[in-house]
DNA sequence: GCGGTTTCTGACCGGCCGTTTAGTAATGCC
DNA sequence: GGCATTACTAAACGGCCGGTCAGAAACCGC
């Protein structure tokens, strides 16, 4: 044998890396800074990665594998849901809210899940976000998100179908206004020393959007004048835009 | 006199640096492929410019100048009509629905002018928000954007005070998804080729909030069991977080 | 056409930084 | 301790590109 190498210099390069990248960017991220944090020269860069960029493309494709993952149990998941729970034409109140209820609860989970992936890995999407234009990364997180925006549209388009939530606010706007929020998430995560509480956060998100979405009563048809025999289940007041 | 300057050289030269910034980011747009775009070599860049931040500044400057002169009257209109609305105590409700109507109506002004100014600037602030990590400009999309935020929090607590909406939703979170909506429509508009139909999507985006957002019946309270006179405005289901 | 003036060119400089490599230090084995 | 082997260093290399400047070109008034 011979001189062994520093055990946990290679964990500790993709550290004092993660913070440069963040902090600079990719472009201008120095390896000697890196390096330097270390305790390291610069060449010693050179014996654990190929490049700079090498390293960075493992924090991404890491981010990638595990964000591909919870998509595709997600959709998975939610394919599992619509087609066990048919058509929802049932009208048995107590059915639907606990079909309602499931659904709920494993979109909760999911959305707790990925936002721990995102908090574990804040710095390299923020770098995604903020320092990667013009470079092989570029692009790599509004791909994810738009992807996202797209499955949280479909399945409002199934939920209306089944009546589930009103039909006359479009889907790509439900969903770019949960998006949104979560980019923003994100977005606050970079700053943040403690995890936020984000189950209270998908809380409170999910109800706002749930409520916004919930179907409104008929309105009256002047062409239908008839009398209606019960009360429609949901009144709700006209309000108008404030914000 | 002398040799006269081409006189759309200048003009020629923002186009160009325009579109390089948006392709490549401030650092990695290339003085020389910005004047070779207007058939000009690399030296008559700096015979208008200081340099290539220096370009990059000025159209900065611009946008937050627009930005900050409507903000500053949106925010003025605000306060204008909080404090001579009152604190909306009046049970007419014609009364407050006009009142509401007024507000809904400078509130959608604002946003339309306000996307019409990113609609302009629209590859400035892609850089903005993608391509300046590190540079001086960091950070200045997100400073407006969290400006913005606020002011919408804001908005939202006084409304909550005149019970004009819910208060069991945190403002921050209302403000999120709304201005969450914002980042991605402007995301989107880089690629657009064409202006999108802002009126529509502001409609939809403040009915959902707006509707998400409006009070819910008052739940019976078990210690009051007292049957109550009159039927409430308002009733909504509860609705479960189903996306 | 000519002189004077301003515009514009393009070769050049210099710094920065990623990457390489020749050399040195540490370590294990005998 | 000596040797083989591997880890690591630091100096040097080289490409890239922002910025400069000496000179060429264009233009005006005459």
């Amino acid at each position: 044998m011979a001189r062994p190498a520093d055990p946990n210099a290679r964990s500790a390069l993709v550290a004092a890396a993660r913070a440069q990248f963040r902090e600079h960017g990719i472009q201008r991220a120095r390896i000697e800074d890196i390096t330097a944090a270390c305790g390291l020269s610069k060449g010693a860069f050179y014996l654990h990665f190929e490049s700079k960029e090498a390293l960075f493309t493992e924090l991404v494709l890491q981010f990638e594998r595990q964000l591909d993952a919870l998509f595709a149990r997600r959709t998975a998941a939610e394919n599992a849901f619509f087609s066990r729970s048919g058509p929802f034409r049932s009208r048995d109140f107590a059915d639907r809210s606990a079909r309602l209820a499931e659904l709920e609860a494993f979109q909760n989970e999911h959305d707790l899940e990925t936002l721990e992936l995102m908090w574990e890995l804040r710095d390299v999407i923020h770098v995604l976000i903020n320092g990667c234009q013009g470079t092989a990364f570029d692009g790599v997180i509004w791909h994810a998100i738009d992807r996202e925006k797209q499955r949280v549209a479909e399945a409002a388009d199934r939920l209306k179908k089944f009546g589930v939530i009103r039909d006359d606010v479009p889907s790509d706007v439900v969903a770019m206004m949960l998006m949104g929020a979560w980019v923003l998430t994100m977005r606050q995560m970079v700053s943040q020393r403690e995890k936020p509480d984000f189950a209270t956060m998908v809380t409170h998100l999910n109800k706002l959007i749930g409520e916004g979405l919930s179907p409104v009563a008929e309105p009256r048809r002047s062409s239908k004048p008839a009398a209606r025999k019960s009360a429609p289940v949901a009144r709700r007041v006209r309000r108008a835009a404030v914000l």
